[in-house]
Parts: structure tokens; sequence; C-alpha cells
DNA sequence: ATGGTCACG
DNA sequence: ACGTACGTGACCATT
């Protein structure tokens, strides 16, 4: 039998400094979990043990450690990073099927020892995996070491048996012990004999073959008299040291090896892990691919009800609604990917289970969804409202699960169900049957504990009907316009290929930063500026300093604007436009950590409009016939808010008087009158006010003004000073994101900050910048879902057809017919500035046109 | 799948 | 001494 032996610590150790920190949306870290899984299934590959043990050490001090008072004192713990994924690791690796062993008193290296003694005893082939030469002392005919180590994110074996350990080291396995006896090793803090290293400890070992060997030689000629002198002095540290280095093989553990043969484990809760932990990678190289994962794995939560569910056949469904029409009855309507639905129905007493397949379901879905006296809960209610109008749509899992924690990425019932560790309800005759009414229950009752049942019902809820509306609805978009543009541009972008070419005199793919880079830092020799992970940048920044050096400058900074264009915004859009000659984006509710909305397939959130050549997109997009394009967007929302939560007397007051504010900023920080601040001033106030807003530091400020990093921490300084209300916000609600864990917005929105506690300097001051600004935008995003909601709801009441097809964060689109067009823009403005009451006026003015283009103001 | 780059607020 | 502004998504090259 051959038995697999792998020191836990070691490893996982080795793996989490070996690759970088990973963590998962929840803040849970994983990459030593990672790295110990990869190099585990490549282990098991290349081994195929019958049987496989994983040692660990436990906290307590050793036996060993007591036997030398130093041993602990410069043995730092584990980082806060690593040990959080120890326990994580150990009860995937039991859910595997791998026995964990761990004994008081002993180190994990005493395990291997053990077992190695074990296997030799009884005649077993026994493998040891570590990442400590250590080990390496355990070798002989039946016990062999595979040494593993991670290079580059990929785990490394080297396999060392009696033969490879002569060739390395010149001596047997056992012989290493006295080796390191003389040498010591400082990171063990073993003292071995002060002033001899590894070269003359092996000498004296190959010469002598022994501690005990030295000892009795030590008036031997080929020792020199400095050497004697040393070893004297230091022979009761080389014995002391001999004893600490020798691992043991009496661990009080269990020996019988069969009891480590591979198990199966526990598949679905081993694939529920991992998915937990989001190491999808890892499914399939430990089977568990095609696995459903368990949709419950904790006992922690139990069912709000007890109640036993008596599963009803499905009878005759129109029959089934006038049967439930006036009673109180619970209604879960699931959309799957494809947005198929199914539905869940109770009584309190009996449970139906309902599929689309089934005759008469959609009829009947539709007859329930649109009356207003059924409340209905769902796991998303966009999808309900893209398929069929809705009334009474009182709860969505998914968007509770995003507001009770916006750092997921998936916020699926099955996912939310193992986070919340919710248990089906016991169902007689099918048992267990899956109904979901438990997570929603639970996650209501979240909800609510938390203050964000009105962020939910009156702001999330509302807005999926608002989101299906615009996402069905669609923004016309001009095809030929934007294909005779894209043949355009190719024109040009072929010709300044050409003329790179013959600039750098030679053919290179201008896409590739990696080719570029060759041509620019090597070939040209211009001089390389900043680094990246994999070579030098080539990006804006680096280039523009560049421009003075070469003229293929110029052309690569154009060559990048114009292929950006063509196959992003021309083809990219082309792509995307609909047999109805719109273009309809996905417009996603749960996605950002702020509470923003994003936009894919196509993205229309980041059209061009900072250059004059980009903003020609924008004629593309047009209203219909007979309707024209109205644009409103916030003026300063996010400072506006700033002065709002900070309460800034100075900052209040200059909105209040209708100040430009980054003139007025500059005037007051550097004490001039407002008509004596330059555009270069202005400049830099604006920066600094956007600077505020993302947690500014003086480098990054400096950078982009342009400034010594000294004068921009000045001008940071004198801003605080003068908006002493947002000096003493920036400070209070890094305190208050310290001691709850989490930040919020003006109506409860939450984002948990993990970072913050974390030991790494600069993921903390991460957390503390994203702790001062994700309040303010997540606010103004609150601010604009609630605009968009009442205008929405302003444009069905007064029976409009203008409809709302695109927000952009602060700005609003709607498409309207040329006759409600001034109707409209009043409406948009006044319901943008009227959405909520700040102690300072919001301002939205809307402009009107053909495209977007003109619409804009 | 990841990194580099660049488009937007 | 180091790395540095917040939030997104798409495309391309490379692995």
């Amino acid at each position: 039998m051959k038995l697999l032996v792998i020191d836990g610590n070691s490893i996982l150790n080795r793996a989490f400094f070996a690759i970088k920190l990973l963590t998962t949306k929840d803040g849970q870290y994983t990459n030593a979990i990672y790295g110990f899984l990869t190099t585990l299934h490549k282990l098991l590959e290349e081994t195929a043990p019958e049987a496989a043990a994983v040692a660990f050490d436990l906290k307590a001090p050793t036996f060993r450690h007591l036997a030398y008072s130093g041993y602990k004192a410069t043995r730092k713990g584990m980082p806060q990073e690593l040990a959080a994924q120890l326990q994580p690791l150990k009860d995937l690796l039991t859910l595997l099927g791998f026995v964990i062993v761990t004994c008081p008193g002993f180190e994990a290296d005493d395990i291997l020892g053990t077992l190695a003694h074990a296997c030799t005893q009884q005649g077993c082939e026994c493998m040891l995996a570590t990442g400590d030469r250590d080990s390496l002392q355990l070798v002989s005919p039946c016990v062999s070491v595979r040494m593993a180590t991670t290079k580059f994110g990929k785990p490394e074996v080297t396999v060392f048996d009696e033969a490879k350990i002569r060739e390395v080291y010149g001596v047997n396995p056992p012989q290493l012990i006295d080796i390191k006896a003389i040498q010591g090793d400082t990171s063990d803090c073993i003292p071995g004999v002060a002033g001899i290293g590894p070269k003359g400890a092996g000498e004296l070992i190959q010469q002598f073959g022994s501690l005990d060997g030295v000892y009795e030689n030590i008036d031997a000629p080929t020792i020199k008299p400095a050497m004697k002198k040393k070893l004297t002095e230091g022979k009761e540290s080389a014995y002391l040291s001999r004893m600490l280095g020798t691992i043991r093989t009496d661990a009080p553990i269990d020996t019988d090896l069969t009891h480590y043969l591979r198990q199966e484990g526990n598949k679905p809760a081993a694939a529920a892990m991992m998915h937990r932990l989001e190491l999808y990678s890892l499914l399939p190289k430990f089977g568990l691919d095609g696995i459903q994962p368990a949709a419950a794995v904790s006992d922690t939560v139990q069912p709000t009800q007890n109640t036993v569910l008596q599963y009803q056949e499905p009878a005759d469904l129109t029959a089934l609604y006038t049967q439930l029409k006036g009673h109180s009855i619970d209604i879960l309507v699931t959309a799957d990917g494809s947005h198929m639905l199914s539905a869940e129905l109770s009584d309190g007493q009996h449970l139906w289970s309902l599929h689309a397949m089934q005759e008469g379901f959609l009829p009947l879905m539709e007859q329930l969804l649109a009356d207003e006296t059924i409340p209905k809960r769902t796991d998303n209610a966009k999808a309900l409202y893209a398929l069929t109008p809705c009334r009474s749509i009182v709860f969505d899992t998914g968007l509770a699960g995003y507001l009770l924690n916006p750092n997921a990425s998936d916020y699926s019932i099955e996912r939310l169900s193992q986070e919340y560790s919710v248990k089906p309800y016991d169902c007689e005759h099918h048992s267990p049957l899956l109904t979901f009414m438990p997570l929603a229950d639970i996650l209501q009752q979240k909800i609510a504990d938390n203050g964000q049942t009105a962020l939910l019902q009156d702001i999330e809820l509302p807005l999926a009907e608002v989101l299906a509306d615009m996402e069905t609805v669609g923004f016309q978009a001009d095809r030929q316009g934007i294909s005779d543009y894209g043949q355009h541009l190719q024109k040009d972008i072929d010709t300044l290929q050409a003329q790179i070419y013959e600039q750098a005199g030679m053919e290179f793919n201008i896409n590739s930063p990696k080719q570029l880079a060759a041509v620019l830092f090597e070939t040209l020799n211009l001089p390389a500026k900043k680094k990246t992970k994999s070579g030098y940048s080539t990006n804006a920044e680096v280039l523009e300093e560049l421009r003075p050096y070469h003229p293929i400058i110029d052309m690569i900074l154009e060559y990048r604007t114009l292929t950006k264009l063509k196959s992003t915004y021309c083809d990219g859009l082309i792509k995307v436009i609909g047999a109805d000659g719109r273009i309809h984006s996905n417009f996603n509710q749960t996605e950002t950590r702020t509470g923003r909305i994003s936009s894919t397939e196509p993205n229309l959130q980041n059209i061009p409009v900072r250059t004059e050549r980009g903003k020609e997109m924008r004629r593309f997009f047009t209203a219909k016939d007979g309707c024209v394009l109205v644009d409103a967007d916030y003026s300063q929302i996010e400072l506006r808010v700033l002065a709002h939560i900070a309460n800034d007397k100075q900052m209040l007051e200059a909105f209040a008087n209708g100040e430009d504010i980054h003139t007025a900023t500059a005037a007051k920080v550097f004490g001039l009158s407002p008509d004596m601040v330059t555009p270069l001033l202005r400049s830099r106030a604006k920066a600094v006010n956007f600077g505020i807003v993302y947690g500014i530091s003086a480098f990054s400020l400096s950078k982009d003004i342009g400034v010594s990093v000294k004068e921009a921490d000045r001008y940071i300084k004198d801003y605080l000073h003068l908006y002493a209300g947002i000096d003493r916000y920036m400070q209070d609600v890094v305190e208050q994101a310290k001691k709850d864990g989490y930040v919020t917005t003006l109506f409860g929105r939450r984002r948990y900050l993990p970072e913050l506690s974390s030991s790494n300097k600069n993921l903390r001051s991460f957390g503390e910048r994203v702790a001062r600004n994700m309040p303010i935008q997540g606010t103004a995003a609150d601010i604009i879902k609630i605009a968009m909601i009442r205008v929405y709801r302003r444009l069905q009441q007064e029976q409009m057809q203008a409809k709302l097809i695109l927000q952009v964060h602060d700005e609003l689109i709607v498409e309207a017919p040329e006759s409600e067009a001034r109707k409209a823009a009043a409406l948009l403005s006044e319901e943008m500035e009227h959405a909520v009451s700040l102690s300072l006026p919001l301002t939205a003015e809307a402009g009107i046109g053909k495209t977007w283009y003109d619409a804009k103001t």
C-alpha cells in the first residue's frame, strides 16, 4: 500500500506566500487554500496513493518548544490573512475525504515522521509531501519526500529519495540531522555551533560520519585549531541542536494505515464549499464538476416555521386561481436563467409547486401577477416585469441579498440558500422538496433588522420595473451612420498604421502592449518609465511624456484613439442593434458595490463624450420618427451630497448661493476674489474636489495636476481647513466604519469593508478610501434611482407617450414625441431636483435634441 | 482566464 | 520603503 502524508502547515504556508492575496467577494481570503489544493492535486496525480493523511500543527507550544525556551522568541505568528484560511481548508479537506491528523505537543513533521516510521514497520511505501527541508532526514528505502514549491502560481514537485539526497548533500538522510546540529537553522531557532555554516558542517559530517564522530576525532589533524575551538565551545549547543532538529517518530496518533484509505467524502458539500470559496477552476480537479452543490450545509438556521407541508399534485390550474383568490396565500415566483417561470404556492398547510410545462401555467401566472390583491414574492422582479405586467410584487430575494451585502457576485436563490444556511421545508411524501420560501422569510427578516425595508420596497423593487421597461424600449441607433463613421475611421487607421510601421522601421502588432513596448523601448530606445507586472507600461500617461522624443508617439496615441472608437463603439454597437433598429442594453441592478446600476451588452454608460471625435458617436443615438430626446443631468450631485452629509457650512453656502463650486473653492483656498481665479487655479481646485470624493492622497493629486507632492499636500491641508465639516466627516466615517464593519448611504444602503481589518496596509488604506467614497457615490445612486421611479410614474400618470430610456449615473434620457418635448423636459428636471430634500438644492438642467449629441446640454 | 488599456460617471 | 483616488465594462493579446 502507498500512503501519502502531507505537511499541511508547510504547504499552506508556501502557497500563501507564493500566490498573491485572493479574496472572495465576501472578503474570505483564498490564495493559500487555492495553492494548497493545486499542489494536492498535482501530488495525487503523480503519486496515486491508496491512502492519504494531512498533518497540521496545533497552536499550543510543542514539547520541543518547551525544551528550549529561546525557540518561540523569533517565531512570528502567522498573518491573519493566512490564519483565516486554515479552518476552511481543513473543513474542505474533510469533505473531500481526507483524514486530518493533529497531535497536541507534536508538530506536523513529527506526524510525518511517525507515519513514515509506521509504514516502514508495516512494509508500506510512504511519500511525504512538504515544503520544508527538515523532513529530508526521514528518507529511507521505503520513504521518499516530495518537496513542493509554487512557481508563478503553478505547483512544482521535486522527489527526494536516498540517491537524490546523496547527490545533493553528499550524505545519507539521517546525517542531515547532524549537519544541521552543527550549522544551526535561524528560522527554526536552532543555534548550532557558532561560526560554522553549511559548508563546514557538511564537510565535517562527510568526513567523520556523525556528530559523535566529529567529537571523537576532535584532535584529528584535518580539524584546524580555529575550527576545533568553535566545536569545543559549541559542543553543548550542538547536542541540544541535534535534539531540536530530530523529527520524532513516536507521536501518539493512529498508526493503523487502513484508517487513512481514501474516501469519497461528501461531494455535494465539498462542491458547495468550493463554490462558496469561488474556487471554480478546482472543481474538475477534484471530480466535482457536474456535482450539484449541496443546497444547505449548515444547521445553524432552522426554517422559520416548522410547518409540515402537504404536497399537492397541481390540479386544474384555472380552478386553482379561483380557489386561491381571496385567501391569504404565499406565492413565490422564480425565473430561471432563460426567464422561464416556476411558482411555489402555500396556504400554510399545503404546498403547490408549479412549472412552466404545465397546461395553463402561463395564463394562470399572468393572472396572478397582474392581480393587485395578491402579494407575490420572487427571485427576479425585473425578469417578471419584462415578461408581463405585474402588480404587488412585494419581495425579491436577489435584491434583498444584494442590499444585505453587495460584496457578492451571485444572488441566485441557490447561492443565497447556502450563504444563509436555509434548509428546505420538510414536505411530506416529497421530502425534501426544495422550496425557497424559508429563504425569502429569512432575507425579509434580515432586511427588516437592518432597517432596509424602505430601501427595498420604495427604491429597488419599483426600480426593477423601470429598468425592465428601459430594457424593453431600447435606444434607437443609426446603423448606417455608425457604419459610415467606422469606414471613415478605418481609412485613417490604415494611414496611421503605415506611418507607424515606417517610423518603427518594421511591421508589428500595434495593439499588443508587449510588441509595442519592444519597439518603443528597445528598437527606438526611448526612455522607459513605468513598469507593469509583465513589462513596460505603454499607457497614454507614459506615451504623453514621450511625445517630445519621437514622432511615432503622436501617431500611436492617435491610433489608439481611433481603433478604440472603431472596435468598441462602431463594430461593437452595430453587433447589438436589434431587428427593431434599437439597442436593448441590459441594466444590472445587483452588480456594483456602491448601489449604482451597471449597463452591459452593450455598455451604454461609457459612450464617448470627452473628446469631440468621440462625442460624434452620440450623433448615432437618435430619437425615433416624430420624437426627440430629452436629456437632463445633475449638476455636481456628488459634491452636493457630500456637503449635505458632512453638513459643511462653507460648502452648503457656496451651493446655496448658486456659485460655481470649483471657482468658489479656488477663491477660498487661495484667498482670492472669485473673479481673480484663473482657469489653471480653477482646474486645480476641481481636481481637489474630485479627489476629496475619492479619498484623496497627496501623491495622486500631485500626479493629476502636475505639482509636487508637497504642494499637493498643502492644497489638501488648506482645503480641509477651509471645509472643516468635510474634514470631520472624512475622519468620522472611517472611525464609524471600523466600529461597524460597514458604511451606509443616507437611505440605508450598506457596504461591508473587511479590508479595514486587514493587516496589509495598502488594503487597509483602500478600505478607508472606500469608506469615505461609498456613502457619497451610493447616496447619489440612491437619489437618481428615486428620480427614475418618479419620472417613470409621472409619465404614466400624465398619460404621456414619453419613455425613460437610459440612465448614466447622474443623467437621464427620455424619448418623447415632439409634442410632449417641453413638458417632458420640465417634468424630468423637476422630478430629478425634487427626488429628495437635502439641506441644499439639487439642480438638473434638461436639453432637447434629435440625437443624444444634440440633446446633451 | 488574465492583464493592459481606455471609454464613461 | 512602498504604493496611492472611487465606481464600472469592452476589446485585444496572451497564457
